[in-house]
DNA sequence: CGTTTGCTTGACAGCATTCAACGTTGGTGG
DNA sequence: CCACCAACGTTGAATGCTGTCAAGCAAACG
């Protein structure tokens, strides 16, 4: 697991078949950094692509920390834990983000990382991220892009949960779903869901009862069209006005 | 302001009575990544060391990002803007933390940074820290380290906001206040509060009444001691238990 | 000393939770 | 193939916590 199996292998997995040089993210994740004519020196740091199965964890809280995770397929939640042991789904990632930042500080994870459907990953083992960093200017500052939009994200969950009715978070929830999902190529008014209404309503500071209320409202008032996780926007404009009014 | 002026000018101003290699804060600071003889290399990089007003602002939502500052005296808040402009305090940073990271990614600052007294920060350019960083492997680290403890911290007040009773959050607040306070050598069980109810219920997501009220209610059961901002932590293990039992 | 700002307390209203019942879906095994 | 079960989702009614509005008080500032 710890070993760096070098490209020779001739291990065959679907794990081997992919490359950073070749991926079909790169203008999403690291590569992005990195002149083409550099780019299979990330291929030497990235070499192992773990397949996760739909509810099994990519890491747990506890984990020895190791490497970070870049999503190549599939979703994932990231779960805190309060002190009394109560969890909360402190995000969902998607393909080309990253997972396992919030381990770096104590050489520990500090959550769980979930696979919402069966997913791959690709393990990016920190020391040799930075050593490539050290290297690469630019590298170096997208990496501390990725961890400096992640606080960002964090501050827009934090607005979200400190100050905003129900239909509020769900109605940003979904633009921010949607959003994400446009960037990668996907239907720019269709989102089907890859989490619980249990999960989003921890996600949003909500029960899972009020979640399923908002939607049958937004339903009601024409702007969603909701068959259970499959999620149909049909007024992307009324979603943006409810949270962008007060 | 942009100017790089050199530790020679002939400008005497608080600014240049401090050195990273004689800080009292490098314990805490980014002096503990390096070893003691480099140390004033980082003296080179941080040149500028500006005094804030109570109540005026490091930076503000919409700035050029140019440089991340650390809190050398004083303390600030952090405030995060909502869509509808509605803003939130999301976060409160003290001596030797660390104000600015949000706005690496855009090159924008993404938050007001506002001072509740007057205080001091070290202005350190991220072009030159990141230089330091290729060069000193433990400085990298540090700075890793520095993003991903943002990351938990904001982790851990999207639980207190997703989850906590009123009493959770503000019991949650002053624990973690004087937690950071006794690190930096404070009385373990007295806090001068910098900031306002208000401010306190912007970042609880609590409006100022409640916290009025929960101090009161906390004060009833002899948990705390309030006289105005001084709040005199009577029994901290009854306060723990609030935030650690379900 | 007066004005502004911040803090406390009370009464009431409203939104989200809780508790409960029922309906639906998807996987499993007979 | 169908039946069954467990997990997930929807909806209703009642409770309760926090917000809202309002008044009064204390502290800070000039």
């Amino acid at each position: 697991m710890n070993a760096c199996t070098p490209p020779t292998s001739v291990v065959i997995t679907p794990a081997l078949k992919v490359a950073c040089s070749h991926c079909n993210l790169r203008d999403l994740c690291f590569p992005v950094a990195l002149p083409e004519e550099s780019l299979q020196r990330l291929d030497t740091v990235v070499t192992h692509r773990p397949l996760i199965k739909r509810g099994d964890a990519l890491f747990r809280k506890g984990d020895l920390f190791r490497a970070i995770y870049v999503v190549r397929t599939g979703f994932f939640k990231n779960c805190a834990f309060a002190p009394d042991g109560h969890s909360q789904v402190a995000g969902f990632m998607m393909a080309g983000e990253v997972l396992g930042l919030d381990g770096i500080e104590t050489d520990t994870h500090g959550c769980d990382a979930i696979a919402l459907e069966d997913s791959q990953v690709c393990v990016v083992p920190l020391n040799q991220l930075e050593e490539l960093a050290r290297e690469f200017i630019p590298l170096q500052r997208h990496f501390h892009k990725i961890m400096s939009r992640e606080i960002m994200r964090d501050h827009d969950v934090m607005l979200l949960l400190g100050s905003m009715t129900a239909d509020k978070r769900v109605a940003a929830f979904l633009l921010n779903l949607l959003q994400r999902l446009q960037l990668r190529g996907f239907s720019s008014s269709e989102i089907l869901l890859r989490m619980t209404r249990e999960d989003i309503g921890s996600y949003l500071g909500l029960k899972l009862e009020t979640v399923s209320r908002v939607f049958s409202k937004l339903q009601d008032q024409g702007i969603l069209e909701v068959r259970h996780r499959n999620i149909r926007i049909a007024r992307a404009a009324a979603l943006a006005a409810l949270v962008n009014t007060s």
